[in-house]
DNA sequence: GGCAAGGAATGTGCATACACCTTCGCCACG
DNA sequence: CGTGGCGAAGGTGTATGCACATTCCTTGCC
């Protein structure tokens, strides 16, 4: 007997559990891209064996956060630039869809909800609340991603912000980065509200072009210092 | 002793193998959707133990073949018609965003084998060569994809036209089919050729939405008679 | 005769054991 | 001093055992 005393819980939320802690350090920089990832070692932090270990390795794998190559340790995705930027590029094109759908088929009531939530993060850019501009920001594309009515996009586009989000993190550190964010959005409610699908594309398109010009200096900064928190 | 001989060949296909003929079957229609998978079944079958199943199991969990609930067995995944629904309309804007891409980056040489390839697929409309269309099709909407340039976004769609493609198979039958494709494609052509994306990506969403739709006769009847092949 | 409680039967979740693969350091040899 | 091979150490792939969950069928009770 080893192993301290896991509850025994057997909800099968385990191996869920650690997958979301992992996907959440890497997504949130704290495991860097490349970090070795041993199932042992893994095993031994949350308590559990290797088993459920790889079974969460597995879940990492089919996101595209960890790479798992055969008989190798599996570790952290690296990522180039090159597919940093397809990336980007491909979210552009995939909330754009998300847009262009939500336009011509948003509820009342959903409108103006993202109408709302836009207009009372006017007074987060002014009081310069980084973080709670942040987080509005996120809502802010979840109802986007919610107003196309399709699940399969949503699941998509989703999917693609959470391989992307540890390089978008620190974008809103730039000087008037906040008040541009705003801008682009204001455009962005403007086409949705009245209904103009190509133009609330395009105006995705060109935000999410300069939410990747405004990450991409630090993702070149990556490289050198190891992510600080 | 029991188990009969594995070659242990170590080379890591074991579980690929098997998520793959797995994968095959529930595409094809031999493994219907709602279809219990217990995993010592699975094992017996393919000569391996229960861990390896799991493994395979969870790959095509993650594809979105099976669904996975706790303490319970696996099954294939069942495809509601709305779900259908939502990835061919995906389908539909992932294509249009890699045509758009395509008018603007394509080389010359690119644009030179598409347009050979299109031009080469009227003698097959004209001859009613169904199979043969079907591949040079599948061909054509390859280019697409490699035309925009962009890795992600390819395996994004491609990974999408995987998952619709048992319910995309039989369109070609529908009388008139070919003609339609090909004057649909030929739009495609004509907008990439001559660098207009947003026509490009109109015409691909106006040829998916008419592939969706022929396709949709099939959906609906896939639930009464097994599909014969 | 219907219904609910209980208990096999079946199946999954996890731990552990073992075989194989990969890697890395050490040492002999050129 | 560099280089190639060899052996041990560490890591993954798979098998198997056991604890718990679910399911279904039986059986006692009304």
């Amino acid at each position: 007997m080893t192993r301290p005393k896991r509850p025994l819980v057997r909800s099968g939320t385990t191996v869920e559990e650690m997958a979301r802690a992992l996907a959440d350090e890497i997504v949130r920089g704290t495991l860097a891209p490349g970090t070795k990832l041993g199932e042992g070692g893994l095993g031994e932090r949350f308590g559990v064996s290797r088993t459920p270990v790889r079974e969460a390795l597995g879940h990492l794998s089919a996101m595209g956060l960890v790479e798992r190559p055969p008989n190798r340790r599996a570790m952290v995705a690296p990522i180039t630039d090159r597919r940093l930027t397809e990336m980007f590029e491909a979210m552009g094109e995939l909330e754009a869809s998300c847009a262009r759908l939500a336009a011509a088929r948003m509820t009342a009531g959903e409108r103006n909800a993202l109408d709302a939530l836009h207009q009372g993060a006017r007074a987060l850019v002014r009081a310069g609340a980084q973080e709670a501009y942040e987080a509005a920001n996120s809502r802010f594309h979840g109802l986007l991603y919610e107003g196309c009515h399709s699940g399969y996009l949503r699941d998509l586009v989703v999917a693609t912000r959470n391989r992307v989000s540890p390089f978008r993190r620190a974008q809103f550190r730039l000087p008037g980065r906040l008040e541009k964010s705003w801008d682009e959005h204001d455009a962005i409610v403007r086409a949705i509200l009245r209904g103009d699908s190509e133009a609330a594309a395009q105006a995705v398109r060109a935000h999410l072009f300069t939410v990747s010009a405004a990450s991409a200096a630090f993702v070149t900064d990556r490289h050198a210092p190891p992510p600080k928190e």
